[in-house]
DNA sequence: TCTTTTCCTGACCGTATGGTCAGATTGAAG
DNA sequence: CTTCAATCTGACCATACGGTCAGGAAAAGA
């Protein structure tokens, strides 16, 4: 009998394949949207031949899957920064610094993701629903204990998560507008750096945490 | 001589038919993007045959550039909310509501104008050398006026505006993800006020202007 | 070495897309 | 009514796209 059983054999130049695809893939939904990405492009840039990226990624809408969701994952990774700490000023000040990072290694992966949530989450509405939702419902309440501990300003908590993820994806969603501004350059280290002391001491201050 | 001055003659059923396809374009590359939108379902959303949007509109990318074009028309009229008064809150304040209304009202535009600036302002990069310049310019030195005059702490004024476009966008490019922790239910008159309202106490107390 | 399984790819296919065009229709002007 | 330019549209076209497939190459096992 064939059976096929997942035993891993020769799969060294998978996982280097597929990782080349998912890198070229990013790129290019990230830079073209998920409509105007082609799989011939997504080919060229991996340096594969695009028959070969079917032999990985059955369908496009595969492919699209499975790096939003390493995006995903990326995110998730970020999320707990907030946790371990009583103080606000730790918490959300850590949180901020993730997601800068993430902002500054990922812009990719930011935009695809921002992308696939503006056009209304056709891949990952269940991740919204669930995982996201447990997530915001958990810092929602802490947030809330904070506020009780009298260590921050009775504010909002869902709009201070808003206002956390706008502003430290806006980094990596806008940043050729950013660039723009900046005289045509990318942030340098040392303006990366002020910008995260800039968005975190201005809503630590907003939400009377210092 | 067969000259054709533009003399305003039929020009009522242009308008309307202008402003139809427009319309229905926003809305398409709003949730489509450039590359996912076809003529065709511009077409069936307006309510027009496919050729008599050729008619008016020559090619997908002079539709695209229109919409893009009116965007920005309608972001440069909040901009000046921002002048007229040396109080930093008062200013900044109106600046917060005025985005907050776009972003409610022209959601679709919102989404146009930030898929655009991802996918590297193909478009309208020289709007965003010159007119956003200019504006953003003119706002740091304004900024920088009111820091001096004392009436609010010393923040870098550019890293204060991306946190207010960032942060008043984010209800219109994200408002799907909003929305699905909202209960899968869009805002009510009051959470927008309360969103507002919370965005601007949250600013304005982080920039020490309260 | 021989066999088997995985991996790889050039050539191909059906479809959908942006765009064209000849001709019909409309409505203002004389 | 006649004229003429503006408006409108069904039918059509060339291209590019996602996806398929037969068969070759390469590695692992026996």
């Amino acid at each position: 009998m064939p059976e096929t059983p997942p035993r891993p054999r020769r799969n060294l130049a998978r996982a280097r394949n597929e990782a080349l695809i998912l890198q070229a893939a990013e790129k290019v939904f990230a830079e073209a949207g998920f409509g105007g990405a082609t799989m011939q492009l997504i080919a060229d840039v991996a340096g594969l031949p695009k028959a070969n990226l079917h032999y990985y990624f059955a369908t496009k809408e595969e492919l699209y899957r499975r790096v939003v969701q390493t995006i995903f994952e990326i995110w998730l990774q970020a999320a707990s920064a907030m946790d371990g700490t009583d103080d606000p000023a730790q918490g959300i000040g850590a949180y901020i610094e993730a997601k800068m990072e993430i902002s500054r290694r990922h812009p990719n992966g930011s935009k695809v993701w921002a992308s696939e949530v503006m056009h209304g989450a056709p891949v990952i509405q269940d991740y919204l629903e669930t995982t996201l939702r447990d997530w915001t419902a958990g810092r929602v309440a802490l947030i809330h204990r904070w506020i009780a501990s009298g260590r921050m300003a009775p504010v909002d908590p869902e709009k201070l998560l808003y206002m956390l993820w706008a502003t430290t994806q806006h980094y990596a969603d806008f940043n050729h507008q950013i660039e723009t501004l900046n005289g045509g350059k990318p942030l340098s280290d040392a303006q990366w750096q002020e910008a995260t002391e800039a968005v975190k001491s201005m809503i630590l201050r907003g939400i009377g945490a210092l």
